[in-house]
DNA sequence: AAGCTTGCTGACTTCGTGTCAGTAGTGTAA
DNA sequence: TTACACTACTGACACGAAGTCAGCAAGCTT
């Protein structure tokens, strides 16, 4: 089934056995497979190796618990996501739509990866080390959100009146909170009215009260501080 | 520690034997001191009946299993909660301070027995039963919020664009996500602050594009249906 | 005092995790 | 080609926590 050319110096046949990063890419492929099927908390060593040509033991070669490929998918996803949400972040245009489009690619990230967020999300409070990861992860999210705000308070876009810290960081776990119910697991929801609900709420949140009416496409600061 | 009453007949004393109620609220003192101490995964039956006089066996007679236990907390927290949020619910008056009382009752009580929440959510992935009452728990939650959305959209107060049930539905998962972040644990946030933010939120997406400007005191419809 | 009920426990089984010594493929050097 | 070194891999073990059960003893009833 896998056959691989040894990188280090010539390439050479390989009957059954894997080099290290394919027998790790296979776990994580059985990771994901046994994740669209089935909840994190059915997940166990010997199912999850049951779906590679692998021993139980051979495991702990490559990751030293479960926690471990949870947290490593959740590192495959999260390049991903941030490319997709990119045109509100540090986009420019209309803010309204801009938004729209950015939270449009969050959802489509989720609707593609749903069960792996599940995962994390569910795994997370049982392991110290993932929880941190799964932390740090929202609090990249929380930081960017915070500064475009602040930068749209400067721009008269957004009521300086809210708190742009504990706003992003609420309006990201709700984003969390909704997608991985909707889509954490199947069968999915509909990923249009979700976006136009959470469009609905960061729009009526961020814009809602707004000093002006909006129309702008130059931001001040591209830049986030000074 | 311990002197009870026998219930049934005549006023006994015991020595160091209880009734079942007894034992059982016992346990379930010792897992709330534990959860103020402790994250859920470090909870075993062992520790916990530690807190007690009692066997680890003796767990049992009480409780299937930890979810239970969980199962149970929830039970006791959620009359209070359902009253202390009662204002905006079934409430008349000026909705945004009607609101910002309602939200305040949830905070408290959040603030009184986060980590109870917070097991909950972490505990809940870990147990179908559990998953369904907590899932249960929140869908109370969203049946009323969706029933005072629609009761305001009839009044005009709240815009007829919003999808009531998901909004809904969002916006009590961004309330349970942000509370129990923020005072699932020690050391707890600052509650004020919190509940400005959420207050902020929950104005912006349902009043922020209100059709009508709102000072309206008397709601068309008290009973939900009809 | 005798006997029944029942709260309670020591000891066992089961299950999943994590480890480790040992084996068998696979390149390297003579 | 042979002998050796390397390493991916595994069978078997030890450990920890869950859940079970037969038996004990406290306390009520007659």
């Amino acid at each position: 089934m896998s056959v691989t050319q040894k990188s280090t110096t010539k390439a050479t046949r390989r009957s059954r056995r894997h080099l290290p990063d394919e027998s790790q890419q296979l776990i994580r492929q059985s990771a994901v497979r046994f994740l669209w099927e089935h909840p994190f908390r059915d997940l166990t060593v010997a199912k999850l190796m049951a779906g590679t040509e692998l021993s139980r033991p051979s495991f702990y070669q490559y990751f030293s618990d479960l926690h471990c490929v949870i947290e490593s998918l959740l590192g495959e996803v999260e390049a991903v996501m941030h490319q997709t949400a990119n045109p509100w972040i540090s986009g420019e245009g209309e803010p309204i739509s801009v938004l729209r489009a950015s939270l449009g690619g969050v959802v489509k990230t989720v609707v593609e990866h749903g069960p792996i967020f599940r995962a994390v999300s569910e795994a997370a409070p049982l392991d110290e080390r993932l929880e941190k990861s799964w932390s740090v992860f929202m609090g990249r999210w929380d930081a960017a959100v915070r500064a475009r705000i602040e930068a749209q308070q400067r721009d008269g876009l957004i009521s300086p009146s809210i708190n742009a810290q504990r706003t992003a960081n609420a309006l990201n776990s709700l984003n969390a909170s909704v997608l991985i119910s909707e889509f954490g697991r199947q069968p999915q929801g509909d990923s249009d009215a979700v976006l136009e609900t959470l469009h609905g709420i960061w729009v009526g949140t961020l814009y809602g009260r707004s000093p002006k009416r909006l129309r702008a496409s130059k931001p001040s600061t591209t830049k986030h501080s000074k």
